[in-house]
DNA sequence: ACAAAAGTGTTAAATGTACACCCATGC
DNA sequence: GCATGGGTGTACATTTAACACTTTTGT
């Protein structure tokens, strides 16, 4: 690497891809755009990277800037460079994604009066830049990751049905699982903490709550543990 | 993503790893830094994005000017972003890696004169900037990806003995395989093909030759099918 | 003839898959 | 009492893991 400072310089951007779990679906976060190019369309938050800042900071400071969602679990997924993926200038864009518990977290309005809302996967509307691109990229990952990380839990709330957890899985990995397999295998990873509490409010038996031990995890993973589903 | 131009901004670099296979060992190629900060140390190679090439071009282009190589597998990794990684100001870099198979390609001096040359991962001197980190990086990278993917052969001339490609996964994955079950699992798998050819100038029994069918392995892959070792 | 690596099968254990009924609760 | 989802076990198929000897070739 030389130092060579005589080149005109790439501007350089982050984008959030944050997924939730709605009852039925798997769901993206959009802001509808309120400037050209691309005004009125639906668009992923993010935004320029500044120079006092790294770019996670970046990625968290837009999040919260433009929805309200903070302290949520965040990766970074893939970095795109497209000579003309932005109509203006070369804009070379950093993205993310992150994944988030409906319930726990309320979408603002954002400040500068944009508009935030949840989209389903299965039915994107049109998207400003390349940003479609990104979503597809960040649903293949997750659709990897979810299988051999611990990650799916960041959609649920911190206590939750069996049920639950299997219908993430099937919504992210798009297939019917097996109910007693999926409880037998899941269980037997010895990561889940049965609760002496049970679900309120439904119209049948309760099911018991679980939440999933983080700390257990971390031992048994130094410990050579391997989580897959 | 809005339209402001106000802020200073980063600088953008790639870097990329390279990895080849030795008799013994896995190789990293770097490059003894000229000028300052670093001078003398060893770097990955790597240099500034121009505004009119993507990503993927400017490491490619950086690749063959100081090292030679050049119509190998290259993959982006993880762009890192840290304040301080460079002392000159701010600079992010988009890191990729690359397979090459050493008996193919030679290593040019480059055009400034750099000295570039191959290290054993396991033995590497200390590195300019945060290029051990980004090393560290494209080795979990590549330990996890050559199990589900088939891009060891990257590392491999197109034709091979069984043996050799066992000891490929040996060397990355950094525990022993048995031979029958390593030949028994590769072969079933059926993307590779047996030639009619054998190895040659060596001082015992000679090895039979195979290659892999990419074509194969991509029609397979349409079809369902999971590469993994 | 000997050194060096090639090549080859079987068995036991562990894991994955398919599948159906009774239970508890709210209405 | 009935509708709704909760919760449970077994049998079979598949996959993985452990393991040792004979063959071929060059020196």
């Amino acid at each position: 690497m030389t130092a060579t400072y005589e080149f005109p310089r790439p501007a350089l951007t982050v984008d959030v891809v944050v997924f939730a779990l709605d009852d039925e679906d798997l769901m993206v976060m959009l802001i509808e755009r309120d400037l050209d190019p691309f005004s009125r369309r639906w668009a992923l938050p993010g935004g320029f990277v500044r120079v006092d800042e790294t770019l996670d900071e970046a990625a968290r400071r837009e999040l919260e800037e433009e929805t309200g969602l903070r302290d949520i679990f965040l990766e970074q997924l893939y970095t795109f460079g497209e000579i003309d993926r932005d109509p203006r200038e070369r804009v070379v864009t950093v993205s993310y994604y992150a994944l988030v518990n409906l319930d726990g977290h309320e979408i603002r309005a954002s400040a500068d009066a944009r508009n935030a809302a949840w989209f389903a996967t299965s039915d994107l509307p049109d998207l400003a830049f390349d940003h479609e691109r990104i979503v597809t990229t960040a649903l293949e990952r997750l659709r990897g990751k979810v299988r051999y990380q611990p990650i799916g839990f960041e959609l649920l709330p911190s206590r939750f049905p069996l049920r639950r957890l299997q219908h993430l899985y099937e919504v992210v990995l798009d297939r019917e699982l097996d109910k007693r397999n999926f409880r037998k295998k899941i269980l037997s990873m010895d990561v889940l903490v049965e609760l002496d509490e049970i679900e309120k409010d439904v119209a049948h038996r309760a099911a018991r709550l679980y939440r999933f031990d983080e700390d257990k995890y971390e031992r048994k993973t130094r410990e050579g543990f391997n989580f897959e589903i």
